[in-house]
DNA sequence: CTGAAAGCGCTTACAG
DNA sequence: CTGAAAGCGCTTACAG
């Protein structure tokens, strides 16, 4: 048998098309046992409304558009995870667009925008503040509400969800102070993220008040590329302690470590960032700054429910709470 | 400037609505001034189709759903940034959906097909085969093309891409065994995945054709859960050699082991299941099966994408070919 | 509380 | 090669 439709209701329930509609989305607007006999033939005939006609009638598809640019990176997958919660809860689906970097930024969002999302949810931690106010025009221009999350941006009309990554690289830098380190070296990518830059703005402003010379340290996410880095690293360097900007780079920093020698944390104290399970599977186990992924998309994607809704919102920029697990990489 | 429609596009060049659409559509259909003229109007006016108006007029999305668990394992979203790059390729634009454990299945799936996807993409490595067949039968019911990706099935009729996970336990249980371990332990779920069903098959066939007992450990993938299991295990049992399900609980696994005063590999050689970045970041470095996930999900979307265009396809059951990747952690 | 009718923005035979 | 018209399956004022 074809898909049920909404006529074929109307017509074994002995009523209009309409009513059939008025059941659906304004249920309290019908008399209850017209509601309830359109009901039973809708179960009977398991009718499922078109979701694509209701779109085009309604201007509303209940579909946000999530824009990522590379989906396996853990922390990508981590917010798609809350976002996907409270998208359930909320009815909404969702469509997954990945923007790489050989793409046009603005022809791409110009595509997603074509696709009548109701709204977007914009991660990125690489985007500079030029771009994302480019990608704002457009959606502004086109009337469509959005949330940037996990994004760093100082303006001050763009809905954004994230941390202080200023202040938690500050705080774990401290830490680490606190335990009478001097050379504290920053291991951050090569690659520029604006999050990354946060991080690293941070670690200066505490080593600055402390009077200790800030090191940053450039090399790659890519494990087998950085090993070869930190095995050149230990030859010249007198270092008593290490950040990585992700737990994954601390982790490869430790297992040089160890194979060179030193013992941690006694002769070097190590940190992460982001508290990912890396942490935990590490030897020692590794002290790390938890950054609530989850959350942040969570948080962005109930955000966005409200500016869709029109509904009143108290804050468009959401700082989430972060806080430093400590683990035995530390003291 | 609100957004500009077919007509608007028709009316500014001096042509019907029916010839806009040819030029999108079918452009060799019209003439080729006529064509440069609307494209022309098009570019100017930057005019995008609206892609649920199409839909529904052409019962075409161009959309596919995207069928998972937790989207949160690193599997799923190495499967999805396979798929989303074929995606884009051929595209088609994604939408996922995801169902856990306490929603109906049947039901989650009938919600879907309302959405009127092109097709369906169900990644699943927990599914029972009798879940995989009521899934089958609602989609064939509606006439939606489907594959299934990284998911154990007998059925014949049923396409799906994955590895043979039986030879793949299999292959890495002889590599063990060729290096003279003879307490061989699996390390498993409690919690019962068919693929990991598939894994242990195989150790106990390689087991037993070599004589030996198999040994099977049940525990979690929680990191802080199996460090328990794992200290109580050392505390009464023998053991040479270790398989982890998963490259995570081998590496657990390996911690403990290293802490308890074991040398890997002399007195324990440990292997692991994916090839994740955990393999890489351990210490020693963990030898490990190589699941290709990402293909599998490349693979699939491109499978899906001649299913969903009529087109021939000489085999709709697809089992990718693995290897292992021997590393510091076995002889 | 319910129905008739227009309309959402496209595609697609059917004519010409 | 092009246009007029019907139709995709809904929603939504507008009447009554």
């Amino acid at each position: 048998m074809p898909q049920a439709t909404i006529y074929s209701v109307a017509i074994a329930a002995g009523v209009s098309l309409a009513t059939v509609s008025r059941v659906l989305n304004n249920p309290e607007k019908v008399k209850e046992d017209t509601r309830e006999r359109v009901l039973k033939v809708i179960k009977e005939l398991g009718y499922r409304p078109n979701v694509i006609a209701r779109g085009l009638a309604s201007r509303k598809t209940t579909t946000v558009g999530v824009v990522i640019s590379d989906i396996t990176r853990a922390s990508v997958s981590e917010m798609l995870g809350g976002i996907s919660d409270i998208a359930l809860n909320y009815q909404y689906s969702i469509k997954i667009f990945a923007i790489h970097e050989d793409m046009d930024v603005i022809d791409s969002v110009q595509k997603i925008v074509s696709e009548q999302v109701d709204g977007i949810l914009y991660l990125n931690d690489e985007l500079s503040d030029k771009r994302v106010l480019d990608v704002k025009r457009i959606l502004d221009q086109n009337n469509i509400p959005y949330v940037f999350a996990n994004v760093v941006t100082e303006d001050e009309q763009t809905p954004v969800v994230s941390i202080d990554y200023e202040k938690a690289g500050y705080e774990l830098t401290k830490e680490l102070i606190a335990d009478h380190r001097k050379d504290i070296y920053l291991l951050s990518t090569a690659r520029r993220y604006t999050v990354n830059e946060k991080k690293e703005a941070g670690y200066i402003r505490a080593m600055e008040e402390a009077t200790l010379e800030p090191k940053i340290f450039r090399t790659s996410g890519d494990t087998t590329v950085n090993r070869q880095h930190f095995s050149s690293f230990f030859a010249d360097k007198k270092v008593d302690a290490a950040i990585g900007v992700r737990d994954s780079i601390a982790v490869s920093f430790m297992n040089i470590a160890v194979q060179n020698g030193r013992e941690v944390p006694k002769d070097i104290a190590i940190a992460g960032f982001q508290n990912t399970k890396y942490a935990t599977l590490s030897r020692p186990m590794l002290t790390s700054l938890d950054i609530p992924v989850y959350d942040i998309g969570a948080v962005s994607m109930r955000l966005l429910t409200k500016l869709m809704n029109d509904q009143e919102v108290e804050n468009i920029r959401i700082s989430l709470p972060h806080f430093i697990v400590k683990r035995e990489s530390t003291n």
